[in-house]
DNA sequence: TAAGTAAGTGAGTGTTCACTCACAAAACTA
DNA sequence: TAGTTTTGTGAGTGAACACTCACTTACTTA
């Protein structure tokens, strides 16, 4: 990845940002470039190609990011705590990774764009389950439901957060709702 | 809505279903409909037109549907489950609604198809507050979340497994994963 | 400094799209 | 049956799209 690549990655995520995904196309990318459509060419093989960039970038960063947030000492509730907050600030910062995810216009178009979008929902899976699984193991949650079924819970309840954002224009505060939401989940989730 | 008209957007659902929303051209659904593409517009004005009568009859049919379906009498849980039961076997027999719901590429390009798929996502908002609220006051329910916190995370975690169906090519078995979801959520809210 | 490569351009191409229009047949109505 | 409306067609339009190509300019490096 070349600093051009990152370059018109990001500016395609501004574009999705404002424009949704009718909005980006090679000429909107290459007018916020500043440079001739033609140039987009030299740095990409074609459209497809720049989204699934955007879409394994996301999924390395996440991964990344997110288990350095972890820290094993902390309860299972803390840990998911500040998982969630990482993640909402990370995508309050970085909104247009919100869209991508949620294009899923993008998703009928190629097989490829498919499985990306699939790995980033894997790869924020798997940093949610060993949480969970801990957390049930140690009587902090309830380990009456299976732990697949309790991240995907989660999961729901923030897309679906994030999604609302998204259609409000990235307007509503997701900071406080999304937050507040985790909050009651991990309360849902908990034995007491 | 005459006869044709409701003849148009079951061809669209079907196309929409089969080949996403970039497959939804007034082209294909011509085709579908066996005539030409200019008979179209012989019954609505325009693309946007057909998306958004899909859009309010999906709304309207669900309404009336679903109140048909819960039987005040019934406890809260299983008034819950009655609706989402009938929910997702209805959606089983419609997939394309799934799309139509999920398409949020559609959401971009138009303000009135926006409006659109947030009044199904209303209606269905609407069909559950009551039911929850029911349940936390007759003590069935966890009363220590707000209700309409506990109808987005309701509401989030089926839309993820509609989003999973929807993204498996409509595959997997619906019927089973979701009652099963939607069983783990109730057990999880219920008070015991 | 000469040669090779990387990065950018302007003018295209072919395709697909939503939509229009003059016209024809069929169905209804007086 | 004569007149009108409804429903259909085929040919076409202009715009947008992803992508190509011959060409130039700038940078690197031997």
């Amino acid at each position: 990845m070349t600093k051009r690549q990152l370059d018109i990655i990001n500016s395609a995520g501004k574009i999705l940002t404002e424009g949704g995904i009718s909005g980006l196309t090679i000429k909107n990318i290459a007018t916020e470039m500043q440079f001739s459509e033609s140039a987009i060419y030299r740095h990409f093989k074609g459209k497809e190609e720049i989204i699934l960039a955007m879409l394994n970038y996301l999924a390395d960063d996440m991964q990344e990011r997110c288990e350095k947030v972890i820290d094993q000492n902390d309860s299972a509730a803390l840990q998911l705590k500040s998982l969630f907050a990482h993640q909402i600030s990370y995508f309050k910062q970085h909104p247009h990774f919100v869209s991508v995810v949620f294009s899923d216009g993008l998703l009928e178009e190629s097989e490829r764009i498919n499985n990306a979008i699939r790995r980033v929902m894997k790869v924020k899976h798997n940093l949610l389950l060993p949480i969970i699984q801990n957390g049930q193991l140690n009587g902090e949650f309830n380990n009456a439901i299976e732990s697949q079924n309790l991240v995907e819970i989660i999961m729901g309840a923030f897309r679906l957060q994030m999604f609302k954002w998204k259609s409000s224009g990235f307007h509503s505060d997701i900071e406080d709702h999304g937050n507040a939401i985790i909050e009651n989940l991990i309360s849902l989730i908990k034995n007491n």
